[in-house]
DNA sequence: CAGTGGTCTAGACCACGTG
DNA sequence: ACGTGGTCTAGACCACTGC
């Protein structure tokens, strides 16, 4: 007697869920602002505070948003120290975070070749920016990185004088990208002669090579990039 | 007038998870068995199926159990298979997950040296098994390691005659020790002689080096590794 | 003190796998 | 048909924050 199943049959708290990444992806709800209570969200919605709660606990366990008992629940910011924390997986031989700075970055729009076009998923013809810099430790240089990234999603940054050396906070507040997954693939390699003249290392010194493709909202991948590091002392900390 | 919190303030969940790892750790459920309801549970603590639930389902994230809709909790197994799906994150350039077979595992006992006793937070004088072995893909060796094993927690392991493949699951199944977490430290070195002849390298060679700890209940460190890998084509996979 | 997220309960029904 | 985990509800109280 009872109809077939209907096609949307995704629990509840998951079609929440949903609407309230919506939010913060349309910009809605801005990075660091106070979403509405449990019971607000639930009245809204037509369900139980527990329904809407677990939708929210989604939201927090992708680090969307953020949570804080007896204040609320806030999107998330990617501040500069945010982005280096989460993102930025280098640390010294004390086990502290690399504080890197970065210098000389140089970006041009191209047409985008087939490994941009296949990294970014990208349609035939679209363009990318290219990103080129290198970033130094207590004043010398130690990673030399390109980075590409769609340029339909950041119009006019290639033109900015000054690029920010923390790049993810700047896809948040100016473009209105949040970056919420990242892949890296890390390998052994010799430094070229050119990349040896940049880090002012001899050819052949032995570097890490990093990978990373950088996922938005939805799992489209926003950025790709390639970095090469001398890291003295240093390591790339990968957990679990 | 209420008397002060008493000292035991923590959620009620969290202490049945506590029990509830307890009987893994101790072994009265053993590995890929069956655990009890979510219902049985509940009776038995004295909770609701909520409470039981939430505590199972804390298990489920440390992924000491795999929750199975319409079988039951099982007990994780550390299967060979499993164990390089979850612990061994070398793929190829097609993305698949490389296969590594292992040779001339060597093991010994020794006191432990000064890095050992740090790094595996042992007690002084404490003794550690050390085993060098050569991993190979498609029968040509890519990485050389060495690991460093608590000797208390694996009597006669140093005697077995043949080692395996994968040792975690050994861990688990002879010596009743459950990995669940890794901390990999990477960077790049330049292959010495001793290692290019192993792994038939010239000397220089750029090479993945990873130093990895791993953590057993309680956050026990269980195992020290390093790895040297040239890995041709490969890369190491780090996700987020 | 009011408002928030965090915990806990009791009960209902659904979706899935097995016998 | 049965038992499992998965979802959902309604309501209660606790712990923390800020006014």
């Amino acid at each position: 007697m009872s109809p077939p199943a209907p096609p949307d049959a995704r629990p509840l708290y998951a079609k929440v869920r949903e609407q309230l990444v919506e939010r913060i992806r349309s910009g809605v709800w801005k990075p660091g602002q106070l979403i509405p209570s449990e019971f607000e969200i639930a009245a809204e919605f037509g369900v139980s505070q527990g329904t809407a709660r677990k939708a929210i606990g989604a939201l927090a366990a992708e680090r969307l948003v953020m949570r804080q008992q007896g204040r609320g629940t806030f999107v998330v910011e990617h501040t500069p120290a945010h982005v280096l924390f989460r993102f930025f997986n280098m640390f010294d031989a004390a086990g502290e975070l690399i504080i890197p700075d970065s210098r000389r970055a140089r970006a041009t729009v191209a047409p985008a070749n087939d490994a941009e076009q296949m990294a970014l998923q990208l349609a035939p013809g679209a363009e990318v920016i290219r990103i080129e810099r290198v970033r130094t430790r207590q004043g010398s240089p130690f990673i030399r990185e390109t980075i590409k990234l769609p340029q339909d999603l950041f119009p006019d940054l290639a033109q900015l004088e000054d690029l920010p050396n923390t790049l993810y906070d700047l896809f948040q507040k100016t473009y209105g990208i949040l970056l919420v997954r990242t892949e890296d693939r890390l390998s052994a390699t010799a430094a070229d002669a050119d990349t040896a003249g940049v880090l002012n290392l001899t050819p052949g010194a032995p570097l890490l090579r990093i990978e990373r493709t950088a996922f938005g909202l939805g799992d489209r991948p926003i950025e790709w990039r390639v970095s090469l590091c001398h890291l003295q002392d240093a390591h790339y900390l990968a957990r679990t």
